[in-house]
DNA sequence: AATGTATATGCACAAAAGTGCATAATAACA
DNA sequence: TGTTATTATGCACTTTTGTGCATATACATT
């Protein structure tokens, strides 16, 4: 149920309306929590029953009327409440792992291709946040309340290094088996 | 729809009932994919139908019987056409670091003890990993059946190293700042 | 003139995953 | 003698996710 809590998380920083949002979890929470655009939607409508954002239409011409969400202090209340609570142990489900776990009846070949795009994902991923980091993670002008984002940031980017070193060995390997 | 697969993979190895695949799944794919013990069973009753498995009931006095599943030709095919799909991104769902990019809002004692915990979890699954490598993957009698499932073990290890450094390095900041 | 891309929101259905509960026998322990 | 752990399977219900579809306009490209 933490994509309630995910979108509150990214509304601390700034008001955002579903769109706005939909972007930013493909380009920073995206590391720690993915959604579709129907799924945010979805999950801002009961956001904003239960009363944790508020939502104020803007006009527009030409395109359609933005909504704009503001966390309230009630939706405030309740991520502190949520980062209290013991965080599970995140269920990961990688097919790709999966996949070389299952070597025997598997196509090598197919392999080596996944593992390649795989790691040209990674890569992507690790600009964007070397990119954002630069950007709006300036040392000079570090305020209390940016520092929890650059540090979860720095692991992300920590992540993703891992992840493009891990599968590069392994493809290494994967190679050698040709 | 891939725990069909992640069982199927399972199966590989050697024919196993239920309850063999819910244990192995925490110890070994569980790294991998984590399902519980209800959503195999399940999966097992679907795979049967669409006879990718065979199933053998074992009588044993006492204890209820066994259900032993066997992968068939139809499943091991299965598997090979899977593994020329393109694997997609996993979406990770980490509330932890979740709650680390929420910091402002956020309870700083409670996370560094959320820290910790997570540290010993990851520490736990690492010597897991290293007891499963030593055991059954002693470098000289290693069959090119088993070349796949080490690389993949590999992978967790590694991965299980840089979490807990990640998350150590993170606890070392938290801490400062409290 | 037609096509594609970006902006912007959302419904409805389907698939997958998670949780609670139920059963049943043995062995070990307090 | 009651309690808990282990072995072993599975139903039913709920929650969460994912996918397809629908709408509407502006601006740039072909």
């Amino acid at each position: 149920m933490a994509l309630a809590e995910a979108i509150l998380v990214c509304l601390t920083e700034k008001p955002m309306s579903g769109y706005d949002l939909a972007k930013n979890f493909d380009a920073s929470v995206g590391f720690f929590w993915r959604a579709s655009h129907q799924q945010i939607y979805r999950e801002l409508a009961k956001l904003r029953s239960r009363n944790l954002v508020q939502s104020e239409e803007i006009s527009q011409s030409g395109k359609p009327n933005r909504i704009v969400h503001t966390i309230t202090d009630e939706g405030r209340s309740v991520v502190h409440q949520w980062s209290l609570k013991q965080p599970r142990m995140p269920s990961v489900k990688d097919d790709l792992l999966l996949k070389f776990y299952g070597f025997d009846d598997i196509d090598l070949g197919a392999m080596v291709e996944h593992m390649s795009h795989r790691i040209e994902q990674h890569e992507t991923r690790l600009q964007t946040y070397l990119k954002i980091k630069a950007r709006h993670y300036d040392k000079q002008e570090l305020t209390q309340l940016k520092t929890g984002k650059l540090i979860a940031l720095e692991m992300g980017i920590e992540n993703e290094k891992q992840q493009i070193k891990v599968f590069t060995d392994a493809l290494v390997k994967a190679r050698a088996l040709i």
